[in-house]
DNA sequence: CCGCATCCTAGGCGATACTG
DNA sequence: CAGTATCGCCTAGGATGCGG
């Protein structure tokens, strides 16, 4: 590659790209960020998952979400974290009766429906090409 | 809802859940989760998304980066470990001369240009919504 | 049954300095 | 110019106990 003349070409493309993210560059707080970030972590899409087949109940939703990952189960404190933090972005809706004891449920919004139905698409497309991953990660390791 | 009969009908739905993820549960060394996790990270994205116009120096590639960032610059350490990561993975090729200085270019593989369509398109999807789910926040906020 | 407060640990990331 | 090593911070997440 020629790199004495190399931005020139791509600057549009990157100035496009600038416009995308917000001309201010993206912050922690920029939807763009912190939602990729939630989708990345180590619950949040596996909850939005489960949540996809219909309500569940606190308790409920937590073993069913713990049967999908092969790790342990996710601590209550975290359950309610991260319902708390997809209830705040407008992908979950909280159903709660103040009875004691208490019976709460949560349910997508039709946001969230969208939202998982992207997760899904991520999800299906690298679980389709997860042995191509697995062998370029196997592949690097032997060459180091 | 009733929840006395809550489990009959989601559990073929659930079932098929199961399937897609890996009949063992998904564990921290599967593609679906330490891709998604790569994809949620502060700096990933931003590389990808940049490494989609074209071949980068490691050094022109950081600045760019950086731009596209409202926060502070990415170390030098860390733009090397996710470009690490990236290539490990398969989605980066680099390209090195071994003089000194050194000369490292890096470039999208045809997978990894697949990978940053799926990531563009969840970025547009929270674009799009972006004030919907700013919008979203900012009541929950008030409520609390 | 669910939420919250407290304490603790592991890992992501930044800063700096050094080598080829 | 690029990579590595060392250090230190900060946040995600787990464990436990209490209260409604």
């Amino acid at each position: 590659m020629d790199w004495d003349q190399f931005p020139h070409d791509v600057e549009q493309r990157l100035g496009q790209l600038a416009n995308e993210m917000g001309q201010g560059g993206v912050e922690r707080e920029d939807p763009a960020r912190s939602v990729m970030a939630m989708l990345g972590d180590r619950w949040s899409p596996l909850i939005l998952l489960v949540l996809e087949t219909g309500e569940w109940r606190h308790a409920e939703l937590r073993r069913v979400t713990a049967q999908l990952s092969a790790e342990q189960a996710i601590s209550q404190r975290i359950m309610t974290l991260k319902l708390r933090a997809l209830e705040r972005d407008g992908f979950v809706n909280r159903h709660a009766t103040d009875d004691v004891p208490p019976k709460v449920s949560y349910l997508l919004t039709p946001l969230g429906l969208e939202l998982v139905k992207g997760l899904r698409g991520m999800i299906t497309w690298l679980n389709d090409h997860r042995d191509t991953i697995l062998a370029a990660r196997e592949e690097f390791d032997r060459e180091a």
